[in-house]
DNA sequence: GATAAAAATAGAACAATGTTCGATAACATG
DNA sequence: CATGTTATCGAACATTGTTCTATTTTTATC
């Protein structure tokens, strides 16, 4: 009954939010309801530590970006956070859900800001920049992770019929009134999420090397 | 019982995400639970429903940007979908939560498009650009405006003054190990919602001009 | 106006969930 | 061994969304 944590992770990581109940994580513990409580206080400290555990990985994972060029640790920062939310679509709600200031992302915000007071900015612009960026990281991972509707989940439609749906959707939108969506939807039906994230990292990025310019 | 939407959405601005439960609908109403159903498939139609009542309101306020500046009229609709946003804290949970294909909100991002077309950028780039603002947008409002804990909820202490003992655990912590935070704790002490949100939006549409200008 | 069909309402019953609680067991420490 | 701390368990409870069936109200038709 030990490593009720690293099993809430594993329970989240395989079968989303709404897999996480008490019962369910007991009766793979192999032992009791009420056993949990003991280790935690209730389910929101339990998803609270869950994502806390996937944090210090992500703080692992970004203690190599210190001595390059600032931008460009910026930028590798941003990546590994994504790449942990983008996949891990509770992490996303989570963050959404609950303060940011808790131990393990408060860590993760100050390193961001280590590498904006690299960039010489001041006080102020530095503190908005970093709410940015991490805010950008949170926003489209949250977005682009979250859970695919019932009828993916069920299997009865796989992930690829459903986008393709999608596309076909919005090519039968007229024309005079979407033009946009027209314009883009080629390459929507062939993008890339992570490059897409890229892509607005960057202008973010580029927004930056102005201010840090000037 | 006919507005069941419009007081669905009173009582989420009201006491927010948590509020809701087809009881407390229903009684608000004078009617009965099951009744509720004749109008709404469920839960999940219920808060789709009252996403949309909200995102045909910030489509209204986005209409007059039509004609100025291109990346002016981008920013003034970015921060009506922000307003609208930072203050539900249940919107965004649900922008989250839910596909942002919904026709409301495919209509915000269309009209966002639009303007990204007048500046001339390639549809892949118009793409990413319109994914990263509106990522934004959502990003940091859900992130503004998520419900406070518990004790604010409960009224035992106010915002205020959580806010500033957040201040106060920032300053306590060791200036050796984060050296950002203390930089900033006296902004961040002073500091305003929507102009942290400008800030990074504006990071964001300067990146914008420049691949714009190339 | 009577009657039938449709629209609308109501609330009891159900299943799933987080949580509380008191009763034990296991274990360490003197 | 005795005793207190650590740990486990599952029954009971309250709150949810949802289903179902019965009933009322409205509307349409003759």
């Amino acid at each position: 009954m030990e490593s009720v944590i690293t099993e809430a992770v594993k329970l989240l990581d395989e079968a989303g939010d709404s897999a996480l109940t008490f019962r369910s994580l007991a009766s793979r513990l192999g032992g009791g309801v009420g056993s949990i409580y003991w280790y935690v206080s209730g389910k929101e400290e339990l998803i609270e530590r869950a994502a806390d555990h996937v944090m210090t990985q992500v703080l692992r994972d970004t203690e190599q970006f210190e001595d390059g060029d600032a931008i460009e640790d910026l930028r590798g920062t941003a990546v590994a956070l994504f790449e942990a939310v983008a996949d891990r679509p509770w992490l996303g709600s989570y963050f959404m859900r609950s303060a940011a200031l808790r131990p393990s992302s408060l860590r993760y915000f100050e390193r961001v800001g280590q590498h904006m007071m690299r960039l010489g900015l001041d006080p102020l612009a530095s503190f908005n920049a970093a709410s940015a960026v991490v805010g950008y990281v949170i926003g489209i991972a949250a977005d682009l992770g979250h859970q695919p509707p019932e009828e993916v989940v069920d299997r009865t439609v796989t992930r690829e019929e459903y986008f393709a749906r999608t596309v076909g959707d919005w090519r039968d939108l007229d024309p005079e009134e979407w033009p946009f969506l027209h314009s883009i939807v080629d390459v929507f039906a062939t993008h890339d999420d992570t490059e897409q994230f890229l892509a607005g990292l960057d202008l973010i990025l580029a927004g930056l090397r102005i201010q840090a310019g000037s």
